[in-house]
DNA sequence: ACTTAAGCGAGACGGTACGTCTCGTCTTAAC
DNA sequence: GTTAAGACGAGACGTACCGTCTCGCTTAAGT
């Protein structure tokens, strides 16, 4: 009732050999970092070849946001009907992901292909970015609407301090800040009753 | 008393050279971005081979970071002796730097090395990132001393407020999102007498 | 009483396709030469698919062969009871299929693959050169035993002198060299009455 | 004061890669057939790289030519005053050179690429072929001033007697057909005293 | 004026990765 | 059982950079 089981013909994909191709992908990425992936690498860690790499993925981009993607994905922040709620959900998630070592290798390949590889850049921004920003900035906008926030607070800018501080403290440094960054963030956005 | 003229035996270093190879990394990065940017390119713009670049420039990094050192370069905070003044200085000094076309190229090339070319992320961090966190961490301890922050605040977390703030909304975004950014900060960490 | 119509269960090949696989043969040796012959094209041309190719044909060689088998095939050498007639038959046969546009190119890949694909050169002398050649020794035989060749000639070196010079003149030179070539062959080798 | 020994700049040739390259490719060529002969290989086998192989030879064909050049050349065919001698002596370094084994398998690779490889087959034929065919067709050109040949032998037509007979005794059959393939064109060029 | 030492251009070298192409084999669904 | 469809491992192709090297010429400073 689901599927139809309409398949197509010819052989079909192989899903042994894709899912062994992400796994290498995520290995090679974790112990030698984005500038050490390269097809072959990846295909040899896989045990198969570069062709069948370029049959699917049209560049390393492509393979990294596919082989990252669980990792990336952020989530949903619900309504709680309390502001404080809604908003450290979406900081502890972005959190969470930022401090992904996987996750972070990924975020800095895609700022830089900024240039270049237009497509990784403009698919990570599709895929990870703007659900999370649309899904925080809702919570946001909550939060303004029942008077929380300091007044005059543009929900836009709001988010850009969330990711960019989270970003700052997370991806930049060598060894992640995280002491009282939550919070710190909490009190910033929306200031605890005087 | 400065030097005592004591010159090397052997041809000095051609200057006009080197000045060409500069400018003429500076006009490929501008022009075609960093992941276009190859010994070989610039060796062609500047009219000269890459084994003169390969004397000079141990990798693409350093090169990099020479010739974009004006544009990294963010220079000092004085102490006004007004909170406020002193922050926002900082705040407008980093928005100047990260709103330069080239250092943007620069900062996103230094953030991609993090893995890979250890080189040119650390020397950045060591001559463009540490220098003004250290002058702007002093105006903001001399903000806390005077009692001008909210209550409990880290001036380390601030920083990372400030900078990854200015980062979100300048560096990341295709056009980057001035309006209301300076204020928005400030207002942020120097709460406005209520 | 021809066949008893006995048919294999199954689906019976498709008579069609393969009378278009071996005119889309045809097609690309002529237009574009033994070496833009690929499975692939041949199958594309065909509107077939290349697995079907390898079904029937197991390399291209018997690919070709099949497809050029009239344009090879050089027929009988009757006994006409005089030798001029007889050889003059022969040679003018040799002439007539070796200035054929395919059988050039096909006599040249098989000379070609007289290393590498064994099979193909193996069939072609099987199929083409053997049958003409003991027809054609048996013209000079039979003018041999009539007294009408130079005295102490060998009919073996005489056939390689026909077919290389023929050769020669027709397959190797941009612009085949008929001119006098059957009568110069017929006089070298049936000396004219003194 | 044969030289003026002036240099180019830039590091010299490495003349021990060079020659490894070229005898790596007689090799191959002869253990293993043209068909085998690749620049990976041929690069492997002379403990260097592909890039090395392009920067010098564009195509196999080149490669091949000059790795066989000596084995190609034919040389001279000096004026003795007498006919039989001269010819004599053509046709045996003809039969000479198709006998080798390397001048073989490069033969019948340019013939091979009589279509495709353009250049190869030019190159073969300018740097091969011609040569012999004027020397040997000036030889017989004093034959028939002298003459000692036929009455209205054509000497280009001759020419193809000799090379096409001797192509078909030497280099199309898996075993050379040598015995009495020297005289045998002799008599049949120049008919002995009657 | 002559020596000396470094800079510089030219360019070859061994590597490595790229993205494309064809090969021959295979596995399915539909006919 | 044949066909179309198409994935698969294999491996050669030609190109682009890399970082290193070996040259010959040039340019001053020091003798």
């Amino acid at each position: 009732m689901t599927e139809p089981a309409r398949r197509t013909p010819g052989r079909p994909r192989d899903v042994d050999t894709h899912e062994a191709v992400l796994e290498a992908t995520r290995a090679i990425l974790l112990e030698q970092g984005y500038h050490r992936l390269t097809f072959g690498a990846v295909a040899d860690a896989a045990g198969t070849t570069r062709s069948t790499l370029y049959r699917w993925w049209p560049t390393l981009g492509a393979l990294v946001l596919e082989a990252a993607a669980d990792n990336i994905d952020i989530g949903e922040v619900p309504d709680s009907g309390d502001s404080r709620t809604d908003v450290e959900c979406a900081v502890r998630q972005l959190i969470r992901t930022f401090s992904d070592p996987l996750a972070k290798i990924v975020i800095m390949a895609a700022i830089a292909n900024l240039d270049g590889d237009m497509d990784m850049a403009t698919r990570f921004r599709e895929e990870a970015v703007y659900p999370w920003r649309s899904t925080a900035a809702a919570a946001i906008e909550r939060a303004r609407d029942r008077g929380d926030l300091s007044p005059g607070s543009d929900p836009t800018f709001l988010l850009n301090v969330i990711v960019g501080t989270v970003f700052q403290c997370t991806v930049v440094p060598a060894k992640p800040m995280l002491d009282g960054l939550e919070g710190g963030l909490l009190d910033l956005i929306l200031p605890p009753a005087r």
